[in-house]
DNA sequence: ATAGGTGCAAAGTCTTTGCGCTTAA
DNA sequence: TTAAGCGCAAAGACTTTGCACCTAT
């Protein structure tokens, strides 16, 4: 699986998520190893999922913490991966990314969030500072 | 504001979110608005800030824990405002998204994470079942 | 007057981490 | 052998909530 140390319960975690298709969170998968693996215990499924998350072995979807935006128009934002900080993007709302999702599933979709990332000006600027 | 009561913590919270594009999370706003307000608690804060979006005057940003997917080749995915469930959703990645994203500001764009929400098929047919 | 809102602090939920034991290499 | 990894439980971070007091209506 990668460079570390081979581990029964690494290997479990990520077999549970290669085989579901339900995005689960932590608890989920903690629940299910559980009933076939009593000793396993949450905070190795944590560590573990952070561990192969770093790896790019799987990934995380969410934001830290909530956030809130007094501009309720829908608008596409950036966060940068550095220092955390969201911005407004100016793009428009793609309408047209709605209706192409509602036809490829069979969800009633009534809109979408864009989250773009990266590294935002201040934090690239920095770096440039670091090394000149 | 609204229909409920007029509340001056409320408006002091609304009108600090207005007047920011920072898209502060709680704890920021809390910060600034104790300095001047200093008896301010952040459970109002919360309080307020859950009642903001309820009524659509502001927005929140995040999902409500982690969730992991083994498959890290970038796709959206669709979010059931009902259910909480997550789902892939059958369509390309968006290239064209990140290139027009960088041309539209100053940072480093490397990518986006598209998510689509509303009712998801499930829940639909269960509504259906109760009104029938 | 009175019901909705607040401040405070406790409780709850989700995640991380320290420590001593276990186990892959 | 030995250090990465585990289980357990405590601690941390973030959010919600119960309760007595306050205040807009």
């Amino acid at each position: 699986m990668s460079g570390k140390r081979y581990s029964r319960q690494r290997e479990l975690i990520y077999q549970a998520l290669l085989h579901t298709r339900e995005h689960p969170t932590a608890e989920m998968l903690y629940q299910w190893l559980k009933a076939e693996h009593p000793n396993l215990s949450l905070g190795t499924v944590y560590r573990n999922l952070n561990l192969l998350s770093s790896e790019g072995l799987i990934t995380r979807m969410a934001f830290p913490v909530e956030r809130y935006d007094a501009d309720t128009r829908p608008h596409s934002h950036f966060r940068c991966d550095c220092c955390g900080a969201v911005y407004d993007m100016d793009l428009p709302y793609f309408q047209a990314l709605d209706e192409q999702a509602a036809g490829a599933s069979p969800h009633q979709v009534e809109g979408h969030e864009l989250i773009f990332h990266g590294r935002c000006a201040r934090c690239a600027a920095e770096d440039l500072g670091k090394t000149s």
